[in-house]
DNA sequence: CGTGGACTGCTACATCTGTAGTAGTGTGCC
DNA sequence: GGCACACTACTACAGATGTAGCAGTCCACG
């Protein structure tokens, strides 16, 4: 399942706060977007044909509530682009990202230390629940 | 200028060679893709007017070359994603990478070894002009 | 010179995406 | 009890994308 742009806008609200109403989209994105309220809706409707939301009446309004999980999105949308742009390898974004976006110091600094995190998180398996962990429930087909 | 999967599968082949010609290209993914000869010719010459390819007749035969440079449609496919899927933050998507993507031990020594070797050359040969980063890396992990 | 193959430009058509309009319907207010 | 409002379902339409056919043309070969 891919999500288009206009989707991802959408599903940050959702993520954001696990349960929305077209109209709340509508309120956090409108500004932005200068989206009509039948664009919300129709987007809201699509990712729910695609399953990526579930939605559910309330006195007849609809609440959309995720079903693709944040991290799962990203993972899929990371792997697409892996894919297409750096031949399937993540270690060729990986270079890419070091040699030609130019990291900020603070940013180099701030990713060898969630590297070194990692590393030592992995060797004493304990982990869990990161800041936004999504658990979603896997649509099997 | 954002290049379609396909799109991408052909700009791989350009890259590679430096110029083709739709026959190269179709000998190139054609078994990969089941691609039909005219397929790739639609392809290229939507890359063209796109202006990521320019064109040139010889013997009325159309050679292809980059207009548009890999790193270049690297990086803008990435900085897509990173607005889209990231909110924009590159300490973001690291941060999904290193938590989320389970990189192998492998590829995080080399990540690291690449951080440490980009670290050096851009303090090294030339600091005049730099980024005079104002500190602060953003949210402390 | 006629024929076939290679290549080209143009056209086509289905699906997806962005964006929105319209009409139907339940509900609360006057 | 009717009307405005909000919300919904359905429909629309243009541009992008995936994929390919067709017809014209040029060159080489017989």
């Amino acid at each position: 399942m891919k999500l288009s742009p206009s989707e991802w806008t959408v599903m940050r609200v959702v993520w954001d706060r696990t349960e929305v109403t077209a109209r709340d989209v509508l309120d956090a994105v409108g500004a932005e977007t200068g989206w009509a309220y039948t664009t919300v809706k129709t987007t809201l409707d699509r990712l729910v044909d695609k399953g990526a939301l579930a939605v559910e009446k309330h006195e007849r309004q609809g609440r959309y509530r995720p079903l693709l999980g944040r991290s799962e999105a990203r993972r899929r949308a990371l792997a697409g682009l892996v894919e297409r742009a750096f031949g399937g390898s993540v270690g060729g974004l990986l270079r890419h990202l070091v040699a030609e976006e130019r990291l900020a110091d603070g940013e180099r600094a701030a990713l060898s230390r969630l590297l070194a995190q990692a590393d030592a998180e992995e060797r004493g398996p304990d982990g869990a629940g990161g800041p936004d962990t999504a658990a979603a429930p896997e649509e099997g087909g």
